[in-house]
DNA sequence: CATGAATGAGCGTTCATTCAT
DNA sequence: CATGAATGAACGCTCATTCAT
């Protein structure tokens, strides 16, 4: 191992600690009550240091998203790949376990796709990072709609527009988390994400399906 | 009509120019990037002025999002009282009209929500605030739950816990609503809230149905 | 009794009105955390209403302080012609009784001289006024070590420059007020002004004679 | 000298470089007057910088008290513990060098304990400090009484409360301080303080004494 | 004269970011 | 590389003062 490949993963080493810890606050405070400080601090780090690794708050922001991201795409292209011969429904099974998941990487990181959104945000982002959180949303909705666009054309699922499918999908988990998250902020510490997750997911399903006779 | 009541009416109406530009404002930037200047001068007015008419920022946000609830809150003791006899299947397509309608009234309002419980937040409100938004919202709740219960009792529905349902659809719709609002910070790009509502409304509403042959 | 002499009379009134309630609420909290909105309303007017009869809020505050030094300088004027032949212990009685009189009219009016020293303050004064305040100012100290002066030739006080023993009547005299009146924003209203005055000034009246044989 | 050691020192140099600064533009303005800003520029800061060694503005001004009354206290043991075969009459001499020399060493001080009675400001003050500084208060106060109960004790002075005293000899103190000091905001005028400081102990001096002749 | 809504300068305070060490 | 002291722009909010009615 080289000097140079040494030191590369030190780097990354860092990042990665940084990274933790600013998951943590974030999710703790939200984006704009969080500081600089306080994730050094979380970090055993000093807040000029946060900048050696990361171009500014927002960009640590996206970066933290974009770990996530990639982590669900990895998965999703997983599916693809190693459960090809699943059925759709069961596909869908995996689907959401591989969104919970990705919630237990990072509870936000979902929802933090809203907040990149903002044009004002974007403008402080490298141009590099935009285009790379672009891509992979995009790769993402395009792996979800696929499992549906199986789902239709097998005749298992009702006739609409796959894409469509695949932005509920995201939506409607954000939501569920955005809103159980922002409860949380009581005292006692039950979090019902998972378990409304679950139903959720249970009446989707049933409402997919193009045609079912079920006796409960 | 006298001095006193002309005046009344003019205090309502900056009221109204305010919440306005705010509600514009907040939507844009959301409520940590939005300054009061830039209310006020979206409002037409110096920024001292605003607190003429609302305590502070956050009271001010409250303010906007208490307006949607009571909206809602009335459209939804409407059907109770004026729809008792439409079936449930029927109550739940009126429930997604007055989703609607709320999010014309106000598209953030809903998703407001997730601001208002915040202990640092309501830390800020006056008492009377808080307590008329917690009331507002448990009654929003109860009343869409009491559709959902109709539906078990009637066999219509499938059997799950009512409340739980409505806070779905609350999160549901938020969801769809901050994600598709994020993206619309684009100068006229197409807005697809109506759309997918309508179509997780129709997803929801064959899942949520006990029985059903379906053929499309 | 002429228009212009009723419009003259009904303008003092006025003027009263408005001075006694800013005395209220500036020994209340103090000149810089009173606001001309908090006055406005104790006198039972408009804020505006204020700015018709002081040019600003100093002058308010200074207008209020002449009044005492006026009714003080009055008083000792009166001593001076009525009472010039009281020895100068008496004199010294009727001087305390005095101070404690212009306390009961204008609590912090002596103490206000304070406020009134500072050049910033002095800056948003109508040049009159400054005089005006400046010359009583003087004829009060001068007042006063009349007395003192009149002890010393008759060889009852020490023998000290009189207008130090005057200026430290005033000081002395401001500085127990301050304290207690600091003091007072605890809860109970006790007030300690008048005795503690009663005892300095039996001190200081004891330190003040040439010579004396005192059994206690 | 470790670093921990040199950084501590130098974090104390800047506080005190920021504690000189503010006690001038306090002293020259009074509380309210005084801005961070300008005491900021006084010190060759940026305002923001007051912050990191000063929780805000008012722990900045009770901290310039508090080192005076620690300054005072710290003086006045040394009288009791050193000085205490002293007659009254030499310890009130004593007395007055400390306070003399608590005026030379922060002028407006004790007339600070005023400002300090507030509730309102009282509440802006982190507990430990208010704690602090009521104990400090309080031990001056009985320090400054023991000295006259002793000389009521020995028949010296004449028989009154000896905290009144004391409370006593702290409003003339700063009645003259802030008298004096008022006319001060002068270019460069002369400070009378220590002469009249003189005076008046020596006349308050004679009026406590219990039974004397004096020939002058 | 009287009003009180509107103004806007100014304050205390926070915190992302920089840079000398 | 790492630090953390220092910066200073920006914000929420107050209130003396003005002026159209």
């Amino acid at each position: 191992m080289g000097i140079r490949e040494r030191k590369e993963r030190e780097r990354g080493r860092r990042k990665q600690q940084i990274t933790v810890a600013a998951k943590r606050i974030f999710l703790e405070r939200g984006f704009d009550k969080a500081t600089m400080e306080d994730i050094a601090k979380e970090a055993e780090l000093s807040s000029g240091t946060l900048y050696l690794y990361f171009k500014n708050k927002h960009e640590l922001y996206a970066s933290i998203t974009l770990k996530v991201l990639q982590f669900l795409n990895m998965r999703l292209a997983h599916i693809k790949a190693e459960k090809a011969d699943l059925s759709p429904e069961e596909k869908l099974e995996v689907l959401k376990e591989v969104l919970l998941d990705s919630y237990d990487f990072d509870p936000m990181a979902l929802t933090n796709l809203f907040h990149l959104q903002s044009r004002e945000i974007l403008k402080k982002l490298s141009p590099e990072f935009i285009k790379e959180i672009k891509e992979i949303t995009k790769q993402i909705i395009d792996e979800i709609a696929d499992i549906f666009e199986e789902g239709i054309e097998k005749g298992v699922f009702i006739k609409k527009h796959p894409v469509a499918f695949a932005q509920i999908i995201i939506s409607v988990f954000s939501g569920i988390i955005l809103w159980e998250e922002g409860k949380g902020t009581g005292d006692d510490e039950s979090n019902y994400v998972k378990p409304t997750i679950e139903l959720v997911f249970e009446i989707l399903y049933r409402g997919l399906l193009k045609e079912k006779r079920i006796a409960i």
